[in-house]
DNA sequence: TTCTATTGTTCACAATTACCGAACAATAGA
DNA sequence: TCTATTGTTCGGTAATTGTGAACAATAGAA
C-alpha cells in the first residue's frame, strides 16, 4: 500500500500496465512528461521492486521494468485494478 | 491513496467498518491495543477526514466518526472492499 | 585495449513530513 | 463553579523523502 500511495509511483505502474514490452527509467520519465532526476526514479523503481509490485531485467545497459500482474492478481485479487481505476478517475477528470 | 497507505489509518478504518455506530479516538485506541497518543490519533483521524473516506459528528463531549461508505463506494467502486480484503491478508496471516 | 556514451545505483545532505508531549478548547455533570 | 473527559493546536524533534555528485556497469567506436 505504501508503494502504491505515491502519486508519482502510481504513475509509473499506470504507465508499465500500458507498455507491454516493459520500460526503462528514461522512458518513463519522458513518458510521464516530468523532469524528474534519475536519482529519484532509481528510488521509485526500487521501492516498487521491493514491494513485489514489479520486476526488472537488465537488457544490456538498460533496465527494462514490468508489473507483475499474475502474481499480483493471484494474491490481491483486484486490488491493483481498484486502485488504478480510482486513480484514473481523479487524474485524467 | 495516502490517507489509506498508513497502516494505523488503515486498521483505524478496518475498526470503523466493523462498528456500526461509529467509533470515537479514545475507542479506537483501546480496540486496536496500541499505545497512541491521542494528539497522534487526532492527526490520523484529520488525515482521513480531509480526505473524504469518513465523517465525524459531535455526540456530547465525544466525536464519533464512520466510514463514508455510500459516498465511496459510488466514486471509487471496490477499491476499499479490494484495499481492506488485502490489508487483512497481510495482517492476519 | 582504450575511450566515450548511456543507464542506473549509491551516498550525503537538504527539505519535507510525521510523531509526540504540553497547553488549550469544549462539553457534561457534580 | 469545579472537575473530568474528549479532542485540537502548537512547537520541537525524529524520521522520511528528494536531489545532485560521484561511481558502477554495459555497449560500441576508435
Amino acid at each position: 500500500m505504501h508503494a502504491l500511495s505515491d502519486p508519482v509511483r502510481l504513475s509509473i505502474v499506470a504507465e508499465l500496465r500500458k507498455a507491454e514490452e516493459g520500460l526503462n527509467c528514461v522512458e518513463t520519465t519522458s513518458r510521464l512528461k516530468c523532469t524528474m532526476p534519475k536519482s529519484t526514479c532509481s528510488q521509485h523503481y526500487r521501492i516498487l521492486r521491493e514491494s513485489g509490485i514489479i520486476q526488472s531485467e537488465r537488457r544490456g545497459v538498460e533496465l527494462t521494468s514490468k508489473v507483475r500482474r499474475k502474481e499480483l492478481d493471484s494474491r490481491f485479487p483486484g486490488l491493483l485494478d481498484a486502485i488504478l481505476k480510482a486513480w484514473r478517475r481523479e487524474h485524467e477528470a
